[in-house]
RNA sequence: GGGAGGGUAGCGAAGUGGCUAAACGCGGUUGACUGUAAAUCAAUUCCUUCGGGUUCGGCAGUUCGAAUCUGCCCCCUCCCA
């Protein structure tokens, strides 16, 4: 039986392909899916307020087990009722479990069958996350949707370490579902598997046996080639049920999140529109951008004459330049809000574009436009 | 008129006989960033056909060797009259 008030609803999948329009209900609201999820590691997602990422369309919003356990502590953000109170967004939210930083902070980090202990990297202390303890935290913190405690495989890695590692994260994942009490927080089952399809499908299997709320495809976008990350989500998709959310973890380029999506992902996240915006990094209509150059020092266009956003309806260039130029923080939360605009908008489109059925023309002609050889 | 201090690459500023085509900062250019140790990081910034060439206000010297020492000249700032 599946966490209360958390389902999603498919409402139609391209006669063409895997892509999939549905309704994801939670106990924050219902969203549409297929969806990309602005990251808000510690409860914010850098420089935006909750106004702001309502504005750009934003739906479910994700924070961090790792970073809130470190500060300022789940005890804290359980007090204030919980993440959503505590930052004031109103809509679904989800947390990562830690696994990312398994792999993310590797230099800091011992993995035993037991869990895993880190070295905190604010002050050195050790800190033993287990599958057990890492779901009381996600409890605490009480987002919608939590994730399994897993290892993120890096890559390139071995069949035997691949194979290892897998296995432990499935024996996670269950002891981390035996230890889910929260009657009204969704838990995702996190696939790994390395590049290996024997591994992912035996992760696949397994899990779902398990009966998650949903399914996420972990291990992708750390550095593997494109067509390897593309083979891992088949690999994974393959084997995975129709009536559970897909969660496709750490992509935040057009091509990653439409190619996920052709395959049938419901779910993506990514810190790539956030963390380049606040570097300068535009991805537009014209392609992608850098502020900071001189050329846009008396440019008073807007960044992006397509987009509806905030920045782009109010603001030019040459102001952009200015705010990055003068390291003023206004302009990472224009570009911020830009960025995110930028990409749930096309997702936007995606969703129309499955609804009738022409999601790879839809694909196709986006790729070309603004997608790969453009940079982003 | 008298006195003092200065002129170094786009800008600011070190350097005060060889290890200096010249630290460092800014500015410029190019790149990276993908379940956030990231408003961060890397490369490059006199010219070059990559062999080399031309530099530290100008000219002339001293020296094996000068941005660094000497002479003259030009310019700037400040103080006193």
């Amino acid at each position: 039986m599946g966490a209360k008030g958390f389902y999603l609803e498919i409402l139609h999948v391209d006669k063409n392909c895997g892509a999939r329009y549905g309704i994801l209900h939670t106990p924050h609201g219902d969203v549409e899916v297929p969806m990309f999820m602005p990251v808000g590691t510690l409860a914010t997602v850098k420089t935006l307020s909750p106004e702001e990422l309502k504005s750009i369309g934003s739906g479910v919003v994700l924070a961090n087990t790792y970073h809130l356990h470190l500060r300022p502590g789940e005890d804290i953000v359980q007090k204030a009722g919980g993440v959503q109170k505590f930052m004031n967004y109103d809509g679904p939210m989800l947390t990562d479990s830690g696994g990312f930083q398994v792999f993310s902070l590797a230099e800091k980090r011992k993995i035993t069958e037991e869990g895993v202990t880190f070295k905190s990297h604010l002050n050195g202390y050790t800190i033993k996350f287990t599958p057990e303890s890492v779901i009381g935290i996600e409890e605490k913190i009480g987002a919608d949707i939590a994730m399994s405690f897993d290892e993120c495989i890096p890559y390139p890695v071995s069949y035997e370490y691949a194979k290892k590692s897998t296995e432990r994260t499935i024996r996670w994942a269950k002891r981390g579902l035996d230890a889910h009490k929260k009657e009204d927080q969704a838990l995702f089952g996190i696939v790994q598997g390395g590049e290996f399809e024997d591994l992912r499908k035996e992760c696949v299997e397994k899990l779902v046996a398990m009966d998650f709320d949903g399914y996420s495809i972990g291990g992708t976008s750390i550095g593997e080639p494109k067509d390897v990350c593309f083979k891992m989500i088949d690999y994974a998709v393959k084997y995975l049920p129709q009536d559970k959310p897909r969660y496709l973890m750490g992509v935040g380029s057009l091509d990653y999140i439409l190619e996920g999506i052709a395959r049938g992902v419901d779910m993506m996240d990514c810190v790539l529109p956030t963390r380049i915006a606040r570097h300068g990094t535009l991805m537009t209509h014209e392609g992608r951008i850098n502020i900071r150059k001189e050329m846009y020092k008396e440019d008073f266009t807007p960044l992006d004459k397509e987009c509806d956003c905030y920045c782009c309806k109010n603001y030019t260039k040459a102001y952009l330049r200015h705010l990055y130029v003068s390291n003023e923080s206004f302009g990472a939360r224009l570009m911020s809000i830009h960025n995110l605009r930028f990409l749930i908008s096309i997702v936007e489109g995606a969703r129309e574009a499955i609804k009738e059925d022409r999601f790879l023309e839809y694909k196709d002609e986006i790729l070309r436009k603004y997608g790969d050889k453009r940079g982003f």
